[in-house]
DNA sequence: CGTCTATTTGAATGTACTCAAAAGCGGTGG
DNA sequence: CCACCGCTTTTGAGTACATTCAAATAGACG
């Protein structure tokens, strides 16, 4: 159940067996059923979770009625709209499963509890949340491209999830429309063969 | 010098007199001139910088010679590329003075010194990072609209930034060409008067 | 099997782009 | 003070990428 966690976090930081058994206390299983939601939108988010297995989306929508995803979460991902969580404010992101999920959810409170009594913890999370922001502001720059190198982009970093996902969420993903995704992919395909 | 700085970490965790006066010692007046760079992409970002006067773009340049801007910071704004200074990487992005500028800068040792000495630092920088984190998400949102509805917001939010910028920048900024952005000033000052 | 959803295809439209050139503006030197 | 230069902004014409609306085909699930 934890060891998937455990693994994950010794990856970033040192973290000793001892400073994780108390660790463990503030992380909860849960389970998502496809479709289920962890969070919606205007509402406020009330769990930090990370995915032992499944896969979900983090998507807002926008005021034309519009899905957009931010991204997607597999094994090894953790998942919330952080200043939802600890600002107590509306999130702007819904959170749902693609795949029946196996989560470890952790609240504002013990999450903040967890780390007080772990500082490798904090020192972990730290390092986390600024890797997800320099990446965030990577994604800023490959939204210049067209859509056509984005998706062959994908093709390359994360075969993986084009495998898991169907295919008007993956459009959804690049910021594109179902229909403009199949035609891409129909001149990808003739160019290719 | 420093009573910027002061009044802004209090503005988002307390801190003592005493705690801010050790944290002194890790923050470096220095002053760029227009046009100067506190980094450039490619190479290792060395600094952390606080904004006491002045004005910056941080940008980075594509695969086809193309600019685009990832955010201006005037004052009371942080600058650095945490990846390149934290992993020792080389950038994505280049930080340019777009006005002569007064900055507070930090090294990695000296940064990472600060969360040792003072630990309300530590919070605040955490906090700071979510933050970050979060509005890149946000932006990430707002790239979905048309350049027309993306100005029009940055009207309404950040006037003071239009009247520091060339408008040849805040095309970069908004992701499409001078040109462009001078038919969409057209096109919006024909349909108000 | 039938229904519901996802994907593909077609045709017309719109937003922003490219290339090109003109007009505006700011600073420098004669 | 004016002339000139370089850079920014504007304007024009044609083009590309993705959109919309609409419909047909294909797949998934009960």
């Amino acid at each position: 159940m934890y060891e998937q966690l455990m693994e994950h976090i010794s990856r970033t930081v040192p973290i000793s067996k001892s400073e994780f058994d108390l660790l463990k206390q503030f992380f909860h299983p849960r389970t998502l059923k496809k479709k289920e939601h962890l969070y919606r939108q205007n509402e406020v988010c009330r769990h930090i979770a990370f995915v032992n297995k499944g896969c979900l989306r983090n998507y807002h929508v926008d005021g034309k009625g519009d899905e957009q995803i931010i991204y997607f979460a597999i094994e090894d991902w953790w998942v919330a709209d952080l200043q939802s969580v600890f600002q107590q404010i509306p999130s702007m992101f819904s959170l749902q499963a693609l795949e029946d999920c196996d989560l470890l959810v952790s609240s504002k409170s013990e999450f903040e509890q967890a780390f007080e009594a772990v500082p490798a913890f904090e020192k972990f999370y730290r390092l986390k949340t600024q890797i997800a922001y320099t990446s965030s502001q990577k994604s800023v720059v490959e939204k210049t491209e067209t859509a056509e190198e984005r998706y062959i982009k994908l093709l390359k970093k994360s075969p993986s999830i084009l495998q898991r996902v169907p295919q008007h969420y993956l459009a959804s993903y690049l910021g594109i429309k179902p229909q403009s995704l199949s035609r891409i992919r129909k001149k990808l395909s003739s160019a290719r063969y």
